[in-house]
RNA sequence: GGAGAGAUGUCCGAGUGGUUUAAGGAGCCAGUCUUGAAAACUGGUGAUAUCGCAAGGUACCGUGGGUUCGAAUCCCACUCUCUCCGCCA
């Protein structure tokens, strides 16, 4: 959510990020202005009645007291009170109005974001490793999941439906090694691990931004006000919802491993076959709290961070910056890692390291003060995956197998994996 | 799932329709005293949002409605917490 006062002061800075974003949003932000004037008079002008109001409440019990009349003066309160009601909900309506328009302006792209149409003007920042050189046709992660028996779609569409995977036997165990060897990683470099839980309820939802625009991709529990979690981002930036921070405790860095539920609608089609899109899926998330002076560099530092999971397994990598056109909703700005994926036979992503500036913050009401005496202010989140676990060992399965169809385990994940070497 | 109790400022806690502009205490800040500290004493101090150049106004006692000239207080609905019972990994 922007700030009102930026968008009240500095209108054509929010709508040239918009037309940034190839959004024209003119419209939202004059009909925005004209409902905040409104707003503002009618409640300075319903503030200067209460206050006759209390006046008055303060001088009856008195009056009474004195054995004075007071029946005119309450007949005179009585119709007060009526327009008091009135103007009330006129100005919630108002309220209610201006801050659904302010919910679909989307962040205002940082500076140093690329302008662009759509992600084919995202701008590779770096790469790590050469595309995986085979000398014969290395096969699909899907082929070497079920010719290996580790991985069965077909007899999870029976028990639940398309787009759900049973991991099994040594297919379960490398699922499982990835998710450890992320948090171990994390946690050992600075991350408190968290473990979330993987519902949430309408708050939260909205104060990370995944509510009121994208409902349809999110499971809702029938007849409650709860969504199983698109990701961990939610239960854990909102752990810290509506409170104010001490500033010595900033940086706040959290990582979470948690299953991740996606609807995916609107995907009918895409990726069908594989790990790459389902909905279901396990993924570490890192979380960071900053001072707002500090989240370009811990953007860089964050993104430094998932990548280094993605070094010490020798996955094939590189990192973009992705263009205005491709950022998402919340984002002021993102860089997308994405692995190498023979059988796509390009990158695929596989983290998207997010800075959101003061945009979730202020939704969700995050603050910090630095001294007691300060007045609060929002702080700075950022999130990114740290990484999608099942693209990981999707990655795995088709950069490390051998000519035999068997897979070498990645060298940091032999311990996680009970010392097993190779999966044949 | 059943029964009961509760939710008040940074914390504890009083308050069941109008001298409550939320008592009192703790904490915090300043001062007195002291070689210094503690203690004691004196004074100050809720947090936030919003309107205003300012003075100041308004809102906020779990949340949302309602009754009333006036609600922390009465009514309705909801959420959460605690205790006991039942069930359960």
């Amino acid at each position: 959510m922007l700030d009102i006062k930026l968008i009240r002061s500095n209108p054509d800075f929010v709508k040239e990020g918009m037309k940034r974003r190839n959004k024209d949003m003119d419209a939202v932000v004059d009909e925005i202005l004209e409902i905040d004037a409104k707003r503002r008079e009618l409640s300075t002008k319903n503030d200067g009645l209460k206050a006759e109001q209390n006046l008055a409440s303060k001088k009856i019990p008195s009056m009474k007291k004195n054995g004075e009349d007071t029946t005119a003066l309450m007949e005179e309160m009585k119709n007060i009170a009526d327009e008091i009601k009135k103007d009330d909900s006129l100005i919630s309506e108002l309220e209610t109005r201006q801050r659904e328009l302010v919910l679909m302006i989307p962040n205002i792209p940082h500076q140093s974001v690329p302008s662009g149409k759509d992600d084919s003007d995202n701008i590779e920042a770096r790469k790590f490793g050469e595309p995986t050189v085979f000398a014969y046709e290395p096969k699909a992660h899907w082929d070497i999941g079920s010719d290996l028996n580790i991985l069965d779609p077909e007899t999870a569409a029976k028990v639940t439906g398309a787009r759900f995977h049973f991991y099994k036997g040594l297919g379960a165990r490398l699922e499982r090694a990835v998710i450890n060897f992320y948090m171990d990683t994390h946690a050992s470099r600075g991350y408190t691990e968290i473990l979330p839980p993987y519902i949430a309820n309408r708050t939260s939802m909205t104060g990370t931004g995944q509510l009121p625009k994208f409902e349809d991709d999110m499971f809702k529990l029938e007849g409650l006000e709860y969504f199983l979690i698109p990701t961990a981002e939610v239960p854990v930036t909102n752990m810290h919802r509506d409170e104010i921070l001490s500033g010595k405790d900033l940086p706040i860095k959290y990582c979470a491993y948690s299953a991740c539920f996606r609807a995916e609608a609107g995907a009918a089609g895409r990726d069908g076959r594989g790990l790459i899109r389902q909905h279901q899926f396990n993924k570490v998330e890192l979380v960071k709290f900053v001072k707002p002076e500090n989240s370009y560099d811990e953007l860089e530092k964050l993104t430094g961070d998932a990548e280094y999971c993605l070094q010490q397994l020798g996955l094939p990598y590189h990192v973009v910056t992705l263009s205005t056109g491709d950022l998402g909703f919340s984002s002021a700005k993102t860089y997308d890692i994405e692995v190498w994926m023979p059988s796509y036979n390009r990158y695929v992503e596989i983290s998207s390291c997010s800075n959101f500036e003061d945009f979730q913050a202020r939704r969700a009401s995050i603050r910090f003060k630095n001294d007691t005496k300060d007045k609060p202010q929002l702080v700075h989140t950022l999130n990114g995956s740290g990484l999608a676990v099942g693209r990981t060992v999707a990655a795995i399965l088709e950069n490390y197998q051998n000519p035999d169809g068997s897979v070498t385990v990645p060298k940091v994940l032999v311990p996680y994996m009970c010392g097993i070497e190779i999966i044949k």
